[in-house]
DNA sequence: ACGATCTATGTAAAGGTTTACATCATGGGA
DNA sequence: TCCCATGATGTAAACCTTTACATAGATCGT
């Protein structure tokens, strides 16, 4: 009870008079044990205090029961919401997680490839669209794997994201409902997939609500908050004002509200905007932001199951699963001010 | 090099012909190795791509390279920002770090003491101010151990925080220097070590300026948004009007700014409020709010440092370790509004 | 009543590492 | 020249578990 140091399996055995296998036995597979003999063995565990040395049975089992989560950025409050999903769902079937971040570094991505290497864990979790491991990424063995918010540039990787065309679709349908017609999208980088699937959703709707295509305003920007207000100042530039800016993501939402703020505009009053992601800030600003909410915990709680199922044995599904984003609205979206209005 | 299985200390040695023990010997005490074989033996593990397997060096060892880290809540964006200095920190002496969140429930505080006695992890980090693991806290055989935050109510475990007396110091100064007498405290509840620090901050301010005690209003609450606004409309019915607002934390401050800003005052033309912590949300508030930042990431650094040393065997130096907070200005404090001004 | 089948349990090997102890060669001091 | 100290290396045990295989007793069908 009170040794120094901690009950192996042995111990048990000598209490329940019976063999270490038998106890294992009665722990991993009880039915292949007799009542009385795994009454006896529970008892001499409760006693004991005993629990499996986790060391020893990841070295004998050969596979660990860490699962390791990499991401850019543990800061990220991104990223925190959906480590709850991870952790919980990983807990409940007695994994753990282990957490590292690459700060972009490629060395320290090296080190987590040597860290599975070394067996320490079972599974892998990507929070990166690429393999942080450098140059190695394409002999590396890893073990099996599934990205989070983007496909993983490896192949054979798959990944829990959101539905953006959707997501999108929601956004674009709320703006088309309060009556706008003239909505500008405000995106990022072309190359990126979030990009093409944002937009695809803004085009369906506007097709939906019979809007020919060369109604249609389209800037691109690099997803930052300044890259919004760059993109508005180019409309006014251009002296062709949509009535409403449907937003790649919130920060660019952000840079546009800014600018619209700083041009002497009321929002929703004068203009209308949305954003994609639900950061936190969202809520606080003012106008508090209508934006698409990516289901954080959710993707977590997916992700995290989808590994579980891959480590079980069974095949990848399909290369993506994709989780439906709620629309948040709030108080940045109105109908369409009077100007706008059809004559 | 392309085997199915990754390659063990005995692939090396058979490679640079040599005995498993002086493969050992050459990677972690290569003193005792002679330098021709040492050079041997590094050509193998080039070759073989040898990582040594971590599970059966912590069997053999009889501990791990895992510090587990414990918070109520990981999804806290002050979690999240203390997390990357942990780890660092950690990544940097060889551990990994393994996080867990209890979300207040003891049984899973259980869950996590069960994974420190099957010798899963070398140390343990505890954001919780209790220890997390019920009625069995008392005779939990702990690893080294410290506090993040908080003390530990345990006894004997060290724990990283912030000079709560200085910080709060900065911010009474600041308040005096822009010509304030008359400010209020906002506080939570008096069990708790901050409030009693933070309020010492302020009395010795005002001891300082030479502000008699008399002239001093302290108020309560429980550190939440809604308490800070209670706490001002408690003061409004009194008809006893401070200058300046000091908060023992950021969401106490926005509280009483929504009640000031629902009353139709401007902050800070009217009145002047001061924080602590520096959430994010500070900055984006408006006005944004003159706090007490948190080192967050020092905290994380240190902390894990401690816990490395005490891992090596030293003992903990002292108690606490307090970081020394910085006062961030913004934009919620200018000097008083003329009514106050000493007539 | 006897061999075959089944069930419960034990024995021992294996997993990869570290390290106390043993061995052996080398070199220096007497 | 011999002995001993020193330094380099090897041998084997230990860490704790899981599990294939062996064993033994019980049950069943004929």
């Amino acid at each position: 009870m009170s040794t120094s140091s901690p009950a192996t399996i042995e111990d048990v055995a000598r209490i329940a008079q019976v063999s270490i296998a038998t106890v294992s036995r009665a722990i991993h597979t009880p039915e292949k044990v007799a009542n009385s003999t795994r009454l006896k063995v529970n008892q001499a565990i409760a006693i004991t205090g005993y629990t499996t040395n986790a060391m020893a049975r990841s070295l004998r089992l050969g596979r660990s029961n860490m699962i390791l989560v990499v991401a850019p950025d543990i800061g990220d409050p991104n990223f925190s919401n959906i480590l709850i999903g991870l952790e919980n769902e990983a807990r409940a079937h007695g994994y753990g997680i282990l957490i590292g971040h690459t700060q972009s570094d490629p060395q320290r991505g090296l080190e987590y490839l040597k860290f599975l290497n070394s067996n320490q864990a079972a599974g892998l979790i990507l929070f990166t669209g690429i393999l942080p491991f450098g140059h190695q990424s394409m002999t590396a063995r890893l073990p099996p794997s599934v990205g989070v918010f983007e496909p993983v540039y490896n192949g054979g990787i798959p990944y829990v994201g959101v539905d953006d065309i959707e997501g999108a679709r929601k956004a674009v349908d709320l703006l088309i409902a309060e009556g706008h017609r003239k909505i500008a999208f405000i995106g990022d980088s072309r190359t990126r997939l979030a990009y093409s699937r944002r937009r695809q959703g803004y085009d369906e709707g506007l097709d939906a609500a019979g809007v020919p295509a060369g109604e249609r305003i389209v800037i691109e920007g690099d997803g930052t908050i300044e890259s919004g207000r760059l993109a508005l100042e180019q409309l006014f530039m251009r002296d062709t004002l949509p009535s409403a800016f449907m937003c790649v993501n919130d920060q660019t939402a952000i840079g546009v509200m800014i600018g619209l703020g700083a041009r002497g505009y009321d929002i929703p009053a004068d203009f209308s905007v949305t954003g994609f992601d639900d950061v936190p800030q969202a809520t606080f600003m003012s106008p508090s932001l209508t934006t698409v909410r990516q289901p954080r915990t959710a993707i977590g709680k997916t992700s995290m199951a989808l590994l579980l199922e891959l480590l079980s044995g069974s095949e990848p599904p399909d290369a993506e699963i994709l989780l439906t984003p709620d629309l948040i609205v709030r108080n940045s979206v109105t109908g369409p001010a009077r100007r706008f209005l059809r004559r």
